[in-house]
DNA sequence: GCAAAATAGCACTAAAATGGTCCTACTTTT
DNA sequence: AAAAGTAGGACCATTTTAGTGCTATTTTGC
């Protein structure tokens, strides 16, 4: 759980690959070679990047792939969804609840708001930062002191 | 992906179930009828729970299960660990990479970071927060602008 | 106009993770 | 000794994921 598949890995690697000469067409072989994908894999992600546009696709011999938009436009989050579709942390959440606890249960609630929090926090890293051509690296380092503001508590132990 | 795993949250359900009157003993068939989930299943998560140090079992006639610490105490992350052990959103990220782009690439160590990010998020939850038997909801609001402010930027597009 | 080089789309197979069940052993109380 | 409970492990079914293969379709170059 919280794990991302191999595929959207694999998939930001090849973006990652793109996004360094982002002018230039890339056949999916030459990019198979360069990634130590495999070619068929990469084929196929491409395919769905396309489809999601994340990519631009170009036929006939000297076709290839190139970046939709700048690397600093693509946001982890569209990548995601492109590959797996827009997920939730659990499916209780938007379900209706069956289970005797519902007024005490707060779990889905909170679930949910941890889920759309995970969430912005994908839609502010770019390509740029994954594929480390942005002088900025992306960080996050106020997340924990702001959870601690928030719960207004220290933190517990593990 | 960024899934919860459903016995992971029944876990949660099931804890917090005991979390509304932490002093009191309840046998794993109790609480199956009272959450609706099945019995075998409640048994089993109850058992890796008790491994995890999370419940404490008595045995015996009068037995059943009771949290180990107070629910304020018990940390989202922990109930996590305990069910699907420390989790990485990726496998590249230990690994040796590999692949050509090394050097540039950034990806695993952003993956990482996120990855750490998004744990410590979970370390401040509480399962007292999670049963809404605490005043104070959990709450994750800042997060988008302090990332911004990390990053630099205006949120991209998705 | 035809051949070559590329992507597009689909279906299919294999492997792994997940969810769930069952059975047997141990412990405590009555 | 019996009953009520947990402990642990083996086991199976289902679903998801990863990967492969085949057949179009499009463009370039000769």
């Amino acid at each position: 759980m919280l794990r991302i598949s191999r595929l959207t890995d694999y998939a930001t690697v090849l973006l990652a690959a793109l996004a360094g000469e982002p002018a230039q067409l890339k056949t999916a072989t030459a990019l198979a070679e360069h990634t130590h994908i495999a070619a068929p894999t990469v084929s196929k992600i491409l395919k769905q990047l396309q489809r999601a546009g994340l990519v631009v696709s170009t036929r006939g011999t000297h076709g290839g792939y190139q970046l939709a938009r700048p690397p600093a436009q693509i946001s982890a989050a569209a990548i995601l969804d492109a590959l797996e579709g827009p997920v939730t942390l659990t499916d209780c959440a938007a379900g209706e609840g069956h289970c005797d606890i519902e007024h005490t249960c707060q779990v889905a609630r909170v679930w949910q708001r941890l889920n759309l929090a995970i969430r912005r926090s994908l839609h502010e890293v770019t390509l740029a930062q994954l594929a480390g051509i942005d002088a900025a690296p992306a960080r996050f380092p106020a997340l924990e002191r702001e959870m601690r503001a928030a719960t207004g508590r220290p933190p517990v132990r593990p």
